[in-house]
RNA sequence: CGCGGGGUGGAGCAGUCUGGUAGCUCGUCGGGCUCAUAACCCGAAGGUCGUCAGUUCAAAUCUGACCCCCGCAA
């Protein structure tokens, strides 16, 4: 006898726990509740979700309510007299009186090690402040934002030079095996869910677009942790001659930071040097340390090397980025 | 019809307003200097200026249409 189940989803996190769901023995996927198609990408074009997309292909029952927390949703999930709900970035608030409508109620994947990074964006800030660790949580949904008690939990190591987007898919996929585990063993009564502490909670808000401004006060490694972290958006951006100018780049090793010599520049400043031949870009950042320039991508330009930038702007001596437009 | 920037030798750009000699920083190739060099010096090759049409004695430059790339916003 199969659980029958609903899944609300909507990024490209939430497929391989819906796909796992789909193939694995035990499961009755009865619906997928996505978000409606909103207009995205230039030119006001309508897009589908991820999941959208999947479970069309998949010729899935799909519904797409407006807000979930109107009358009509209610009577959606009432109707279909459902062992439980797994809903992962799924993008709406699920009100209180739906979330006992399911025997087992709401289940859902967190990319973070509950209760540390509630919020909309927990893998993007643990790189950002630099966490070496993290992990992901199963939990049951209750009315807070993700204060729910927890299931199950796995630990996951970040990776020095991972990014937001690779820590998001490893996630999605480990994640997978937890959301079947987790249904599985609640069906049979084997775990129990345990409360967090909320004392020791820590929040992990939606970015915003001003998230990614870089601060070149910051040493080269908390950048190298905001480009990391805030790829592929709002990615870690400064402003270059008063454009918008997205930057990529790591740390220089400290071996070779003699080679600039002395003088401490002002944060932000553009240094051409050639440490060990090669000509390379140098940012300077705080506590006389310096980010490597990678590349950079210029506001209505393509991204291109920190070399074929440098030959286009003609560089002067006291160029810098700068934290403002002005 | 959401707002905006852009398409110029292989790369990144200037030149366009004010039509009239194809420019800059690199790269490539050849030569030189040097113990040596990715550094420096000399030289060379390489461009239908996105496409089509129009205006003009003359269009990268002005006009119109179209194609493509990108930033913002969502």
């Amino acid at each position: 006898m199969s659980m029958r189940l609903v899944f609300c989803g909507t990024p490209e996190f939430a497929l391989p726990s819906l796909k796992r769901l789909l193939t694995e023995p035990g499961f009755q996927v009865e619906a997928v509740v996505t978000q409606p198609d909103r207009p995205r990408g230039r030119g006001q074009h309508i897009s589908a979700s991820p999941v959208k997309q999947f479970a069309l292909d998949e010729k899935l029952y799909l519904y797409q309510p407006e807000k979930i927390r109107d009358q009509s949703a209610f009577n959606f999930f009432k109707r279909l007299n459902l062992d439980a709900v797994v809903i992962i970035a799924y993008g709406q608030i699920v009100p209180e009186n739906l979330l006992d409508v399911p025997r087992l109620g709401w289940i859902n994947l967190h990319g973070s090690l509950l209760p540390k990074y509630r919020g909309a964006a927990p893998i993007n800030w643990a790189i950002v402040n630099g966490e070496t660790k993290t992990g992901i949580t199963t939990m049951q949904v209750d009315a807070g934002m993700d204060t729910g008690p927890i299931l199950l939990q796995k630990e996951m190591e970040i990776g020095a030079d991972e990014t937001a987007p690779e820590l998001t898919r490893r996630m999605s996929v480990e994640g997978s095996d937890l959301v079947v585990a987790s249904l599985l063993r609640l069906e049979r009564g084997e775990i129990v869910a345990r409360p967090q502490d909320g004392s020791q909670a820590t929040s992990a808000p939606l970015l915003k677009k001003q998230h990614g401004l870089l601060d070149w006060s910051l040493t080269a490694q908390q950048i190298y942790n905001c480009i990391r972290g805030f790829d592929p958006w709002p990615g870690a951006y400064t402003f270059f001659r008063g454009r918008h100018c997205r930057v990529w780049g790591s740390p220089m090793q400290e071996g070779h930071t003699n080679l600039l010599g002395t003088q401490s520049m002002p944060p932000g400043a553009i240094v051409p040097a050639m440490p060990q031949g090669g000509t390379t870009i140098l940012i300077s950042c705080g506590q006389s340390t310096w980010l490597q320039l990678d590349f950079a991508q210029l506001e209505g330009k393509k991204r291109m090397s920190s070399q074929e930038f440098a030959n286009g702007a003609r560089l002067s001596k006291t160029e810098r980025f700068q934290s403002t437009q002005l």
